[in-house]
DNA sequence: CAGTGGTCTAGACCACGAG
DNA sequence: TCGTGGTCTAGACCACTGG
């Protein structure tokens, strides 16, 4: 095993079939197997090689793919499914994650009724009050990585829980992955967003990141939600990123809390 | 290989030194080796056998001490590390966790500066408003597993940066193993108060909840806060868990967010 | 240098799911 | 019954830390 051994701590990109050429430019960048086999993965999901709810190949083919050993490829595995980009199932594979499985759906709301769970309180009633074609702000630009005035489609929605309009937010997405946004296409879609984003534009979100703040209501936003201006709400700013980093959606929500609250893990 | 296979798939507590007799009474609750190890690890975690900051022995005893290979114990530790629960340091060696490393400071708290980080605002001001044993109220008490009327520490009290109160706070924290917290203890003490609880009273806090609403400020609270009555707060109540699940903190917290927010990763 | 965690391999067997 | 992921082992070598 002593020169399989050596053999294997090569550069990435002199792995298999997936070399991409010049591999030793500058910087040195050596990185274990299973981060190199990590990385390629990454790039076939980011490819489209395998599309969400698809099964990705099974450990062992992807061991003789790559020329490595069944645990390193499950290593890598192992990362990709601890940042639920892929989830296992014993004894069916390993899946591409979605947005669309019944049970995590709204991954990233973090909004939960005070009382009861939220099947009891039952699935949330969503109208679409506009979609846009704009030109990006400044802010939005910047928090997109667009430039000033680069096309971006703008959704504004309230969602309702048990007939109580709770959550107002407006959304920006990149006007280049969103071609063909439309208002029909989101009232028509049943469905998480997201799920939509996955099978209509290939977009699929792995990580967000939000902002809190406590404002109070302006004029507008009262009406929507049905409160007095003034009324405390809570402001939420989120930014999600594909894979890779690249973020594909500012969204800006302002939540009611007299019976909702937001939850959050820290560990 | 085989008859060891067969050996290792045994219930817990017929393991090593560590055996607690009766091991077949009623639950059948087979589960894989390395899960065996890591409640094994957990125990002694638990009951101080390895103390916050210290060291705790090397893969290669502690797989000598439970008779399985390094890698069970490998895995075992790998999980009790993702919980936080335990660091890795290559070449060093695996170390109980704990609050009073300069880097994780306040692990739990999600407030962060609208502008700069938390580097460049410096460290916050800490004014203990108050510290006084009392009784739980149904509240308190069912929120921390006591009984109405148990004894219970409460403590209050202010942060501020730049020399802006900013969080106000309240405490409850269970009587019996906070025996001894005063006033003088906490005024006296640097560094977080987490810290102070390891040190001091042997309680390390493992993980929380927490749950958010946008409330107005009161009387009281814009007071102390130097805010105009009515205005914003972001309401943060935590309730914080020991090893097990064991609930051994309350806390009932306002925050300002002109010049914060609160930050959360999605994943 | 010795000792620690980190990576990689190879092979065995178990548990689960579906035909 | 077969193929999948899940567990466990044993041994090799690498990378880092500190004396």
């Amino acid at each position: 095993m002593k020169s399989d051994s050596t053999l294997a701590r090569r550069p990435a990109g002199a792995l298999g079939d997936a070399g991409s050429g010049a591999a030793g430019a500058g910087a040195p960048a050596f990185s274990p197997l299973y981060q190199q086999i990590k990385a390629l993965l990454l790039q076939s999901l980011q490819q489209g090689e395998w599309k969400p709810g698809d099964a990705i190949p099974s450990e062992q083919e992807l061991a003789a793919r790559f020329r490595v050993s069944q645990g390193t490829v499950r290593k890598a595995i192992d990362e990709l499914a601890a940042d639920n980009l892929l989830v296992r199932r014993q004894g069916k594979g390993t899946f591409v994650a979605t947005h669309a499985e019944q049970q995590v759906q709204y991954r990233f709301l973090r909004l939960h009724p005070d009382h009861g769970d939220r099947d009891q309180e039952g699935p949330a009633t969503r109208e679409i009050l506009g979609c846009r074609r704009m030109r990006a702000s400044a802010e939005v630009a910047a928090a997109l990585q667009l430039r000033p005035g680069d096309a971006v489609v703008q959704v504004s929605r309230v969602l309702s829980f048990q007939g109580v309009p709770t959550i107002l937010e407006d959304l920006w997405l990149p006007g280049g992955p969103f071609r063909g946004l439309t208002l029909e296409t989101l009232t028509t879609h049943p469905g998480p967003m997201y799920a939509l984003f996955e099978s209509q534009f290939g977009v699929r979100m792995v990580r967000a990141e939000e902002r809190l703040k406590a404002v109070a209501a302006g004029d507008a936003a009262a009406r929507r939600l049905q409160v007095a201006p003034g009324t405390p709400l809570l402001s939420v700013e989120r930014l999600a990123y594909t894979y890779n980093g690249v973020p594909m959606e500012l969204r800006r929500g302002l939540y009611r809390t007299d019976r909702h609250h937001y939850r959050n893990e820290l560990g």
